[in-house]
RNA sequence: GGAUGGGUUCCCGAGUGGCUAAAGGGAGCAGACUGUAAAUCUGCCGCGUUUCGCUUCGUUGGUUCGAAUCCAACCCCAUCCA
């Protein structure tokens, strides 16, 4: 077994679920899990600067090569020092392999044994992904932790189909290990098998076996019923080894993370937060709340009484529905700012449930308070 | 006082005899968003008992099988002339 950059540590298992409380050793810190990751797509955590995430608890955050590799270029992130010098974040960052975007550029993109052909959505040239090119263009960007570039297949998929292309994510799981040589980098392998317990089951052994620092569980989140989600994370997440951070790819809400960590998740990472955010919507411990309905015209409590965050401590309901319905560009920072917040707050209280030993029981009084 | 242009559904604005409850935009309202082609996208937007009925295009009256569209008078608005 090699010596990996980056380390997971179990400090402690809940005895009645799933749940895991971890550390994860990366050389730009440690981290504590079950943890969200704020997305940086494109080398920012969009509106959100470096020092209003550390404010907010944000530890480890995301990045994309697919779009960084089109633009700016990984030449250039490497001349900048590497991602953490470019867009001066200080703490752990992962990058995601552009797997994903297989999946969300259907589209403008033809698969292969080989790699993927990609047309850019910037400016329509041809571009190409492969397990040795994602790997290599990882190095270069830097990230703590890099992914193994992966299919992700859309819901529903046949049998036939999930299974050539969980073979073919296996092999390019093998690929990219054996391109890696960035000592100072860690790289996760990503579970796929579609909906299918059986191939999630052999994905989960095959991947084991590479050794990678951890694991990402992809292909999930895209589309199925959440039931059927958690139906296959269980068993998929069971089947990883203990001693290695699982990450569950682009989850999300805090009834599906709360709903993984009590199956054994330990890290997640979503739009979700932002993105809603920009479209004015806020994130609750009772759910979703637009803040951009008429409703809340003349409503002057915060989002969310007794939330900490730098937006429900100064500004009303009432105020950032103005901005929205005015098109002020403040609005998408407040809203991005309490969202983000409430996920980093959401799983370091669930940390603190494991850690004394209630969780099953946050976790009920979470969801029974939560409407969806 | 005279001349010309004009008054269309919350606003702007198209429509000049039937295919018009009336284009398009804005505003408004609602919904979606889960490893970011997203400050995006979708739907509704006269009223109702909603595959049908009713009311509406400055006002009133008229022509016509049929009028936002044609005619008359009147009321407003804009510009110009006195």
């Amino acid at each position: 077994m090699k010596q990996h950059a980056v380390t997971y540590e179990l400090i402690k298992e809940c005895r009645r679920s799933g749940a895991r409380l971890g550390r994860l050793h990366t050389p730009h810190g440690t981290f504590e899990t079950p943890m969200f990751m704020p997305v940086g797509t494109q080398a920012t955590v969009k509106t959100l600067s470096p020092e209003e995430l550390y404010d907010m608890g944000s530890q480890v955050i995301l990045s994309n090569t697919y779009h960084l590799f089109l633009r700016p270029g990984r030449e250039l992130v490497k001349k900048a020092g590497g991602l953490h010098n470019f867009m001066n974040y200080k703490l752990g960052m992962l990058t995601d392999s552009g797997g994903f975007q297989v999946f969300s550029l259907g589209a403008l993109r033809k698969i292969s044994e080989e790699g993927v052909m990609f047309r850019s959505h910037i400016d329509g040239s041809k571009q190409f992904l492969s397990p040795e090119v994602a790997t290599a263009v990882q190095e270069d960007l830097g990230a703590d932790i890099a992914m193994a570039f992966d299919e992700c297949i859309p819901y529903p998929a046949e049998h036939d189909y999930a299974k050539r292309s969980t073979e073919r994510t296996t092999s390019w799981a093998q690929r990219c290990l054996a391109a890696h040589t960035k000592e100072d980098q860690s790289m996760f392998g990503t579970v796929q098998g579609g909906m299918y317990p059986d191939l999630r089951k052999l994905s989960a052994e095959q991947l084991t076996e590479l050794d990678f620092a951890g694991y990402g569980i992809g292909g999930l989140s895209v589309g199925e019923p959440k039931a059927m989600m958690y139906d296959i994370l269980g068993p998929t997440a069971e089947a990883l080894p203990k001693n290695k951070a699982r990450y569950l790819m682009g989850v999300g809400t805090a009834d599906c993370i709360v709903e993984a960590v009590n199956l054994g998740v330990d890290m997640f990472d979503c739009v979700f937060p932002t993105r809603v955010a920009r479209n004015g919507t806020a994130m609750t411990n009772s759910g979703k709340l637009v803040v951009r309905n008429a409703a809340y015209a003349e409503d002057f409590e915060p989002i969310e009484r007794g939330c900490g965050c730098y937006t429900c401590r100064n500004f009303s309901r009432a105020y950032i529905r103005h901005l929205f319905k005015a098109e002020e560009v403040f609005a998408l920072r407040l809203l991005s700012i309490h969202n983000l917040y409430f996920l980093l707050d959401f799983t370091k209280r669930i940390r603190e449930a494991i850690m004394g030993d209630r969780f099953p029981e946050f976790r009920e009084s979470f969801l029974k308070n939560y409407h969806y």
